[in-house]
This record gives C-alpha cells, sequence and structure tokens, in this order.
DNA sequence: CCCCCCCC
C-alpha cells in the first residue's frame, strides 16, 4: 500500500540537487543523525532522504521542527511529504536541502524496511534522462565563503561536490547561501544591486552583500545603560524567516532611526547590518550570530503578503511547570486571574529600585502560577478583565515551587489570536472562573519553604553557583562553627532602619542615614557561620533573623548577656554548634576592589522537617537507582 | 557598545 504513494519513475532527489524544483515530493527518511555545531547549544537534525532510486544525505531540518524528532514522530524509514524547502548552495558547488515543512505520511514503524533500492547519489551515477533534469534554473548560484555556517560542519567527505553541473559552475561573489527568489518589488531597494532574498541561515559574518526578508517576532523595550565604557540606548529584535531567526540589536542612533517603525509580527526587507558571533549567554535566539544595525543598515518595510512563520509558541501547560528545569525559558499561556498593583523593590546589589507586577495565571490544569513583569513591562499592563497572556521565553524560577518572571528577551501578548488564547478564554468564561486554583507551594502540604532547588555543598561548587547571577538554593546542613566576633551591632532605633550607628561618647548614637542622633540603639545580627553537609562545608552570613534562630536567643538579649556575664554569652554559642537546620541560601560572587569571592548567606533557616526530608531522600535514591 | 531582569 505504502509503495503505491512512491513514484519510482521521478528522479526527485536527482532534480532538487541538481537545483530543479519539485513540488512537495515525497520521499522516505532513511535515517537521522543529530548534529550538535561546535559552541552552538541549538540541535540540528540531518536527514538521510531517499526517492526509492537515490538516498541524499545533505538534508537538514529546519530547527523549528525539531520537536517532530523529539516526540519521535518522524521516525526512521518513515514517509513524508516535504511541504516546503529550499536548497542552500554551500562551500561554492555543494547543495544542502533544508526542510522547511513536513508531513509524516506514514510512521517508519509501520513502513518497517526501505522503500526501492536506493542508491547513495553521486554525480553522474544515475542515468541523467534529459526530461528529468530541472526545468527551473536557479538565476544565480552563489559562493559560500567559508565553511562556518552549520551546514558547513556536516559536510560530507564521501561526496565530491558535482563539478560538471553546469548550473554550478557559476558561482559569483554574492555571497549567501539561499537559492529562493522573489521579484523585485517596485518600492522597495535592491541594496548591492542584488533582487535576491538571503536566508537568515546563512548569514554568516564572512560576508556582508546579503538581504533578507523576515518578520520581527520579538521586540524589547528602549533600555539605557551607563558603565565605564560608556552609555547610551539600545533595543533588541528577533527576526524570522522560514530558514530560522536571529537577533538583532539597535543602539542610540538606530533606536531613533528603526524602534517606531519596526512592529512586531509585521515583515521587512533588512540588509547591510553587521554580523557577529552570538553570545549564548545571554541571547536564547536559535542562531550562531546575532546582527547589529549600524548607520548603513536599510531596513524597509515589506508590504507584499509573504508567507513567513509568525511567533512559534511551545506552550507548557501550568501544571508542567513542575517537570521543568528552574532557570530555563518556557513559553507560557494563561488567564490573568489576578494582578497586583505595581510596587517597588531594591536590587540586592545593585541597589537600585525596581518597579514590579506580579499576575496570577491560570490554565484548564486547575493550577496558579505567579509571574512576575519587571519596568515598563509592569507599569503599562493593564490586567482587567481578566485577559489571556501569553509568554514567550518567560524565565522559569523555583521561588514558591514554581514561578516565572518576564525578561526583556521575552515576548508577551496579550490575548492572542491563536488557538488556546481561543479556548482559556471559553473555559475561564465558562468553568474556570471562581474555581479554587491549585498553587506550587502548597503543594506537598506543611509549611515548606518554598524552594525545591535542593543541592549539597559540593554541587554548589562543582555547579559554580553563583558565578554570573545571584542563584537561590536549599540545604540541609549542620552549623559546624560560629564566629562570635563582630555578630552583632548596635543599629538605628528607627523602625525601617538598621545601620550601624556611631557611639558619640555622650550617651548618643547617631545614624548618618536618618541624620539623626539618638540616646538609645537597638542590637543587630550578622552571624558568620561555617555549615557543614556529608560533602562540603560552606561559609555563610545570617542576617538578624536567622542568627536568632541558630543561636536561640534574641538579639537584646544576647546583648545584654555579652555586657553582663560573658561566659554565659559563650555558652549560646556553644550550645548553638552541631544542630541541624534546612537553609535558604543565596549564592552570588560579589567583587570588592578588583576581587572576587562567592557570597553565600542565608535568607531562612528552619528546623529540619524529618518526614520530608525521609520522602526527599527516598527520592533521590530511586532516581539514583532508576539510571 | 548590552548582556540588568532584580524582591520575596
Amino acid at each position: 500500500m505504502i509503495m503505491m504513494i512512491f513514484d519510482l519513475d521521478v528522479l526527485y532527489l536527482q532534480t532538487i540537487i541538481n537545483g530543479g524544483h519539485v513540488d512537495k515530493p515525497v520521499l522516505q527518511v532513511l535515517s537521522t543523525k543529530k548534529i550538535s555545531a561546535q559552541g552552538s547549544s541549538s540541535d540540528r537534525y540531518r536527514l538521510l532522504l531517499s526517492d526509492g532510486i537515490v538516498s541524499y544525505s545533505h538534508a537538514m531540518l529546519a530547527t523549528q521542527l525539531n520537536s517532530l524528532m523529539e516526540s519521535n514522530e518522524m521516525d526512521n524509514l518513515c514517509i513524508v511529504r516535504i511541504e516546503k524547502y529550499l536548497c542552500n548552495t554551500i562551500q561554492g558547488d555543494r547543495r544542502v536541502m533544508i526542510v522547511l515543512d513536513v508531513s509524516v505520511l506514514h510512521r517508519g514503524e509501520q513502513v518497517g524496511s526501505r522503500i526501492g533500492n536506493p542508491q547513495q547519489y553521486k554525480p553522474g551515477s544515475v542515468d541523467q534522462n534529459e526530461n528529468k533534469t530541472p526545468a527551473q534554473l536557479p538565476p544565480e548560484i552563489p559562493k559560500q565563503e567559508s565553511g562556518q555556517s552549520f551546514i558547513g560542519t556536516v559536510a560530507d567527505k564521501q561526496q565530491k561536490p558535482n563539478t560538471n553541473n553546469p548550473y554550478q559552475q557559476k558561482a559569483s561573489n554574492m555571497g549567501g547561501g539561499s537559492n529562493y527568489t522573489m521579484k523585485p518589488s517596485a518600492g522597495s531597494g535592491t541594496p548591492g544591486g542584488s533582487t535576491k532574498v538571503h536566508s537568515i541561515a546563512s548569514l554568516t559574518p564572512y560576508q556582508n552583500r546579503w538581504r533578507i526578508r523576515a518578520r520581527v517576532t520579538q521586540k524589547s523595550n528602549v533600555r539605557t545603560w551607563s558603565n565605564s565604557r560608556g552609555e547610551g540606548k539600545l533595543f533588541s529584535i528577533t527576526l524570522t524567516d522560514e530558514s530560522g531567526e536571529i537577533r538583532a540589536t539597535g543602539f542610540n542612533e538606530s533606536v531613533d532611526k528603526y524602534y517606531e517603525m519596526l512592529e512586531v509580527n509585521k515583515i521587512y526587507y533588512v540588509s547591510k547590518a553587521s554580523l557577529k558571533i552570538a553570545n549564548k549567554q545571554y541571547n536564547t535566539v536559535q542562531n550562531e550570530y546575532e546582527m547589529t544595525f549600524n548607520p548603513d543598515t536599510m531596513i524597509d518595510p515589506c508590504d507584499e503578503d509573504v508567507d513567513l512563520p509568525s511567533v512559534q509558541f511551545d506552550f507548557v501547560k501550568i501544571n508542567e511547570l513542575e517537570s521543568k528545569t528552574p532557570n530555563s525559558m518556557i513559553d507560557l499561556i494563561g488567564v490573568v486571574e489576578s494582578c497586583a498593583e505595581v510596587s517597588t523593590v531594591t536590587g540586592r546589589q545593585s541597589g537600585k529600585e525596581i518597579t514590579k507586577r506580579d499576575l496570577q495565571l491560570v490554565d484548564q490544569t486547575g493550577f496558579v502560577v505567579n509571574c512576575t513583569l519587571w519596568g515598563t513591562d509592569a507599569q503599562s499592563f493593564n490586567g482587567s478583565g481578566n485577559p489571556v497572556l501569553a509568554v514567550k521565553g518567560a524565565k522559569l524560577s523555583d521561588y514558591g515551587g514554581r514561578s516565572v518572571s518576564v525578561l526583556a528577551q521575552s515576548q508577551m501578548i496579550v490575548n492572542p489570536d491563536v488557538r488556546e488564547a481561543h479556548m482559556l478564554r471559553g473555559w475561564y468564561d465558562h468553568d474556570g472562573k471562581g474555581m479554587k486554583f491549585n498553587s506550587f507551594q502548597s503543594e506537598g502540604g506543611g509549611a515548606r519553604s518554598g524552594s525545591t532547588n535542593w543541592k549539597t555543598f559540593a554541587e554548589m561548587k562543582s555547579e559554580n553557583v553563583g558565578a554570573d547571577k545571584a542563584e537561590y538554593f536549599t540545604s540541609k546542613a549542620t552549623i559546624m562553627y560560629l564566629k562570635k566576633e563582630n555578630c552583632m551591632y548596635q543599629a538605628c532605633p528607627t523602625e525601617q532602619c538598621n545601620k550601624k550607628v556611631v557611639d558619640q561618647g555622650n550617651g548618643m548614637y547617631r545614624c548618618e542615614k536618618c541624620n539623626r542622633e539618638f540616646p538609645n540603639f537597638k542590637y543587630r545580627m550578622m552571624l558568620s557561620a561555617n555549615l557543614g553537609d556529608f560533602s562540603d562545608n560552606q561559609w555563610i552570613t545570617c542576617f538578624h533573623d536567622s542568627a536568632e534562630m541558630v543561636l536561640g536567643r534574641n538579639a537584646e538579649e544576647l546583648g545584654s548577656l555579652r555586657e553582663s556575664n560573658e561566659s554565659e554569652f559563650d555558652q549560646v554559642f556553644q550550645e548553638a554548634l552541631f544542630k541541624s537546620y534546612v537553609f535558604q541560601l543565596r549564592a552570588k560572587v560579589e567583587t570588592y576592589n578588583e576581587e572576587s569571592r562567592l557570597k553565600t548567606v542565608c535568607l531562612n533557616v528552619a528546623p529540619v522537617d524529618f518526614v520530608e526530608q525521609g520522602k526527599r531522600l527516598a527520592e533521590e535514591i530511586k532516581k539514583l537507582s532508576a539510571s
């Protein structure tokens, strides 16, 4: 039966490889291979395709189709219809087919075997039937300057390039790697004299005469910065076409020139921008490179009706957040069940005031999750009428079990026109409204401490926790040593102010922050403790409340004890040793006088819940013995 | 040239 859909008389692959076009060829996927390009976090899949006559391994799956592989929908030996593809020419004359859209007609497990007797494609090895060679000539076969593109990393050494192909000898110096063409539009310019549109996947820093046509799928706010290297303002966008996506950033004058003009979901021609290696630490867009707009950059709206992918979501249901790794990026959609007022918090290291707004998002899974907006996103958000909110690239946190944060690189869309949003609207107005939702922290019961991110000190060290940002984790540990010296200080008696006061020597204590003198002070604690677990030990700092908890006395008691009875004061410290607690810790590398060291502070200390600990350890043992 | 995304 399956054989029937295969037309063994047509040399589909032969035609495609030679630059011709075949409309929606039906092919068999003989095998697939995951390719991880050097320094890349994005996987790509290479396909060995067969039309029953020849097989061809220079085929790549567009990254947005990776889920077909991850779900095993596209298994070995499956029959597919290639709905859309393009051919890139790399390293002069080698053709790579990029599969942009595909339908799996029959799963490989049903097909069970190779169809026909495909021979590995070799130029000239198959009868060159004149009628079957491409009717359509590619207008220009560009030469790729280097093998640096992702495809260059999968060069097949077994196959010699087809140097005899007349269509492929006309190498030009135009650069670029795409062969799909567009009609020159009446209004828009043709930079570099080229009417060609290049694919985003073909862009590299090694050639600059290109033009892409892409949709803006994400746009940040304008942000200003000021540091030792200077100051300025910037914004960034994500550009998407059929071949992939790329991040682009505009600084200063580019902000004035392009920020307003670039609109999310609209299509633009972009040329003459700079390309550089993307910094994967900050850039989650799936591309090895990123783009910077410069004074020469040309951006023109594309008014034609072209079919380019719009924002693609991969929504995670709210109840599934718990199975996702904290600090990863996820796409989320939910109904804004409630929306807090804007509030401000003080950044721990920057000391700056930050605006935030917390939203509670719910979905049909019956779960609620807290979602935090920052800065202008927080200020301008209007949660009235329980809108549906979709966020692409939200950051998952383990605070409170699970919560999410909308970053500058996230794209937030209120009431998006997507299926999930319409479903949510219907569900919420019908049933969801007034429902009781499960929240992550209440799960598991008891006065749990919020974090599910347990770490031993050995893990904390081997993972370099806190190396580039503050990280929060939980440890069960034992007090090994407490530093008595400087464990408390005389602080301003004003309720909110905990600033150290200066003893004026006349019975008065001066607070610089309040700019006032007081006849009294309060004791505040700042206790250095060495904690140990089975794996390692770690110095931490306990502030007031957690220090009182660890010492089992309040600060005022301790302060007067220190003055009145030093041996009893020492005894308090002795008794506090070798007790175990569950510590909420925050680790961050901080730099003073060009010297960096890891600071670990205690945010909370709680008695050990032995039942909970036992369960957790049993779970971990189960995991260990399963793998 | 940014690269912060914070707070509990």
